[in-house]
DNA sequence: AAGAATGAAAT
DNA sequence: ATTTCATTCTT
């Protein structure tokens, strides 16, 4: 045991893993032990063998059922779920925790480390130690099938039992997941292992033992020790101590530190997006902070740095909200140890920094486009325009154009505070990409996918109608169907908001008030953005507009309708270009979009339909929680 | 902070 | 075989 603690951890298929690794948490294991374990570690003792006991008779349970039973399908008894006087919130959380992850792709040694995480950040006098060497988040172990299984029902179930306690919220879950069949544990299974690896490829799990084993302290060195407070367990260096005043310290002495949060305050959205700020638009109602769009030209400009935004990582946040509740006070001060420390430490903030820095370089938007006639030399008034037009819309990003359309038609707001609270909230998601089959495909699927839930009503939407021939097509004729949109997305909100009554209007005063709150889904099969593709190439430009200020005006005609909580975008790829590094599936909470892939001429990715699938429901279930 | 469920992974 | 810790949230 000790060999091998003094042994770097092995290392797994993976990239240099910092030797030093496994000494991280003993300098704060030895803090711990001395004010709390000792104390409590009788309880535990006791705790821990009733428990050894229960789960020898558990296993027994599992062993004769799950191993002797081929199971049936037991949809059946999965009964009805409905009522749910209050939406969890927790959901969003796991989200944005999985999106923290997305990020560095592929950095290796950044993961590795992180497992360790946690700065110097300390009690006391330990606390004005800082190691230059960086703080990480803390990666939290993988969440086993049942944990993924208990999270994804716990509303459902709370919903069915209103103030039950956790615990036996725990116990109801748990019949159910004996329950259910062998495949859908398998599901739960794959979908668990995939997901953190996939975020956390070199996460390796090192959990503290206190049962007195390492109290010897060894420090890296294999010398003996004392320990020294101030040794930073992560770079093997000594943490400085940090002048007195902050104000001192922060410019040059800590290079690697992030600022203190500059950006804390904002917030990410409005971040990513600085060149759609409207210099442009002398309506005074534009001079209220509401960020209008830019002129339309930027969308160029816009796709450089959108697009570093677009793959970088969202905010780091994620759950440490959840340990953030905890008082900073002194009761913490003592019992701290690197479980707390670690979640203290600012996510490094340097995560946002590039999404800034070229909104400086960026040209000066150009103003009352209409009036600026001459500058556009990127128009060519051909006959072939339409097919440059195209060429050239299509070439700007997909996840910029998402994210443009985001901005003119942002989901369903929640109501405010003065408003009556809606009943339900339900969710649009939108399925764009060029290959109209598959999109089609797709949308099946994921109703399908959806209904067995139980928790959703899907239904498939009409997708705005293409212009009728191959001929021109006129500013009014998009008139029109933006007006048709305009009433149909009232339906839609409409439904999303509407608590689906399937018996009719009988006991349904009482039913409505406690349950159901089966939520309403609409799918549809390409929306916005396809129809604002489509229709810009086949409008003709007769002015100065250049292709994507044509582009972003035809998209800016959806304004007033309601915009997908979530677009899924299929992303066809040719089995010949081969995918790259890029994930089969790919969720970017920033722009709302998630991203899968398919070869084109073969079918979806079975991992990724599931993957798909789970991510959305997920989604859908953190709508109510989000911030606008 | 304990606790209720289950399970994966490290000792 | 045993221990930790993933999630959630009330007591």
């Amino acid at each position: 045991m000790l060999a091998s603690r003094i042994l770097p951890p092995p290392v797994r298929p993976s990239p240099p893993t910092p030797p030093i690794a496994t000494f991280f948490s003993i300098p704060r294991r030895y803090v711990k032990l001395n004010t709390k374990v000792g104390a409590s570690q009788s309880n535990m003792e006791n705790a821990k063998q009733t428990r050894s006991l229960q789960k020898t008779s558990r296993a027994n349970d599992a062993l004769s059922s799950s191993t002797s039973s081929p199971v049936g399908t037991k949809e059946e008894q999965l009964n009805s779920f409905t009522p749910c006087p209050r939406i969890t919130r927790k959901r969003a959380a796991s989200i944005e925790e999985e999106m923290n992850g997305r990020e560095p792709q592929g950095n290796s040694p950044v993961d590795s480390r992180a497992v360790q995480g946690a700065s110097s950040t300390g009690s006391g006098e330990l606390s004005r130690h800082v190691c230059l060497c960086h703080p990480e988040l803390k990666i939290p172990r993988p969440r086993n099938a049942f944990i993924l299984y208990r999270q994804h029902h716990q509303h459902a179930i709370v919903a069915r039992n209103p103030g039950l306690a956790n615990p036996e919220i725990s116990k109801i879950i748990g019949e159910q997941w004996k329950a259910e069949s062998e495949a859908q544990k398998k599901i739960w299974r794959d979908l668990a292992v995939a997901r953190h690896q996939e975020q956390y490829p070199d996460y390796r799990y090192q959990p503290r033992r206190f049962g007195r084993t390492s109290s010897t302290t060894l420090n890296p060195a294999g010398q003996h020790t004392t320990i020294d407070k101030f040794w930073c367990p992560k770079c093997g260096g000594r943490s400085i101590k940090t002048p007195t005043s902050p104000y001192l310290s922060s410019t040059a002495s800590t290079p690697t530190l992030p600022p203190p949060n500059i950006s804390e305050n904002h917030t990410p959205t409005t971040k990513y997006l600085p060149m759609m700020n409207s210099l442009s638009l002398e309506s005074p109602a534009h001079h209220r902070r509401i960020p209008s769009l830019s002129s339309l030209n930027h969308i160029q400009t816009v796709t450089a740095s959108q697009d570093q935004a677009i793959y970088s990582p969202p905010t780091p946040d994620g759950k440490r909200r959840r340990y953030n509740h905890a008082p900073t006070s002194n009761s913490h001060r003592d019992g701290e140890y690197y479980g707390h420390i670690r979640r203290d430490s600012l996510p490094p903030i340097a995560l946002f920094r590039q999404s800034t820095p070229n909104s400086a370089t960026m040209p000066p938007p150009r103003t009352a486009r209409r009036a600026s006639v001459g500058l556009n030399v990127l128009v060519p008034n051909t006959d072939d325009q339409s097919r440059s037009v195209e060429a050239m819309v299509m070439s700007v990003p997909f996840p910029v154009k998402i994210k443009v359309l985001g901005r003119i038609t942002p989901p369903l707001k929640d109501p405010g505070p003065t408003s009556p609270a809606i009943q339900v909230r339900g969710a649009i998601i939108a399925i764009e990409g060029e290959d109209t089959i598959a999109v089609y495909e797709l949308s099946e699927w994921l109703k399908d996918f959806l209904a067995k839930d139980k928790e959703y009503s899907p239904r498939l939407g009409e997708p705005p109608k293409g212009p009728e021939d191959k001929g021109e097509v006129t500013f009014e004729d998009y008139l029109g169907l933006i007006k048709e949109w305009h009433g149909k997305s009232k339906d839609m909100v409409k439904y999303i908001t509407t608590p689906i009554s399937e018996s009719d209007d009988e006991g349904q005063k009482q039913k409505n008030k406690s349950e159901n709150h089966i939520k309403p889904v609409v799918i549809l099969p390409t929306y916005q953005l396809r129809a604002s593709d489509v229709y810009t190439s086949c409008i003709p430009i007769q002015d100065a507009y250049s292709p994507t200020d044509h582009w972003q005006w035809i998209a800016t005609l959806w304004r007033g309708t309601v915009g997908p909580d979530l677009t899924i975008y299929i992303h066809s790829y040719d089995p010949k270009d081969g995918l790259g590094t890029a994930k089969l599936v790919d969720l970017n909470e920033e722009v709302r979009c998630m991203t899968v892939r398919k070869e084109k001429g073969s079918k979806f990715d079975a991992g990724a339909l599931r993957r798909v699938g789970f991510e959305v429901s997920e989604w859908i279930q953190g709508i109510g929680e989000k911030s606008a």
